[in-house]
DNA sequence: AGTCTAAGTAAACAATTGTTTACAAGACTG
DNA sequence: CAGTCTTGTAAACAATTGTTTACTTAGACT
């Protein structure tokens, strides 16, 4: 083989991920990108086909919800909130989400694939906790609250000034848990 | 004077909120404004300035709060998640926010813009309705809520297969209750 | 009617975009 | 060491963008 495409592959996914998170797609040049990776602009049509591929790659995404069945029931909201928060804000900050979001505005493919994480992933942890009865409706509600935050703090960026944390812990943690588990009209 | 220049600047107001609101800033031609006002592009730079002076023109919103002191205590918040829906899907829909949306993700002003509802209007009405104590608090904690559900609604697309609307309005509007006038931690 | 001013246009401009092509440099294999 | 893929680059390409300039047209006022 040659230098390392692995390697330099990884970097671009990298410098694309950072870039839209920061910027979102429209506005992340795939010059950029490149220069960010330190490489030609020409590698990201060899190695992915194209800016759009580049993003699809960039921009797979596992939430990673944590195992619910020895959290105490009246504890469920409070404790994925905190999950979100833990990701969103830990050490190796996940921007992940925020790509999504981000691109999501004005991308439809980026839509679809929000569409199909509430689907697939909320759904599922929703169903493993409440039972399947109605988990579509629970996981979208969810997806109401738990998107409309990460948007107000990472895209609007309202910070702790505005509401601390503590406060969005334990009233949107209240939200979920009714969304979660109470009985739906 | 000439033919109408109130007329057009107006058409061009409007080409480009619809626009706007369907494709977001980045996305949206000055070309594509123009033509659908049937008009030439320069005009846009000789009413607006240019692109972006045009946008601030075309994204002042007001919400439109209904007068809330005659309604009963327990139902504020299904009255105003009524009351966006209603905006939202009514007869003449009201793009506004959408555009918002759609564009703060990218764009700092806009986002800038969002903020400055949420201290204002969205504020003022929390003033009113549960008195000054922690009312910014409360405004940005509501400001999550229907800023995802709008997200979810009308930039994902989740619609009232996925969620009845009858659901939303019940579960939501007991989160919009909760943030407006339980006691905060 | 004739004239002046505002309204509007067409076309060129300058910059930036994603992508492609033709070529150079590295590393492994015989 | 020669040959040959793989890895990388530089530069040109083609399209599209927002904006500006020079010009034309329509309407109002004396």
């Amino acid at each position: 083989m040659g230098r390392d495409a692995q390697a330099t592959r990884d970097r671009l996914i990298m410098a694309a991920r950072k870039a839209f998170s920061a910027r979102g797609f429209e506005r992340t040049t795939v010059r950029e990108i490149a220069s960010d990776a330190g490489v030609s602009p020409a590698l990201i049509n060899r190695y992915f086909g194209g800016k759009e591929q580049l993003f699809a790659e960039a921009a797979s995404i596992d939430l990673g919800f944590p195992d619910l069945t020895q959290v105490a029931r009246d504890q469920l909201g409070v404790t994925l909130v905190a999950h979100f928060f833990h990701r969103w804000e830990g050490r190796q900050h996940d921007d992940l989400l925020r790509v999504l979001i981000r691109t999501a505005a004005t991308n439809q493919e980026a839509a679809a694939r929000i569409q199909n994480i509430l689907a697939g992933q909320v759904g599922a942890m929703v169903e493993r906790v409440a039972g399947p009865a109605r988990a579509r409706e629970r996981a979208c509600l969810i997806a109401t609250q738990i998107l409309g935050l990460a948007y107000a703090r990472y895209v609007l960026g309202i910070s702790d000034e505005d509401v601390p944390q503590r406060t969005v812990l334990a009233m949107v943690g209240g939200t979920i848990q009714r969304y979660l588990i109470d009985e739906l009209p």
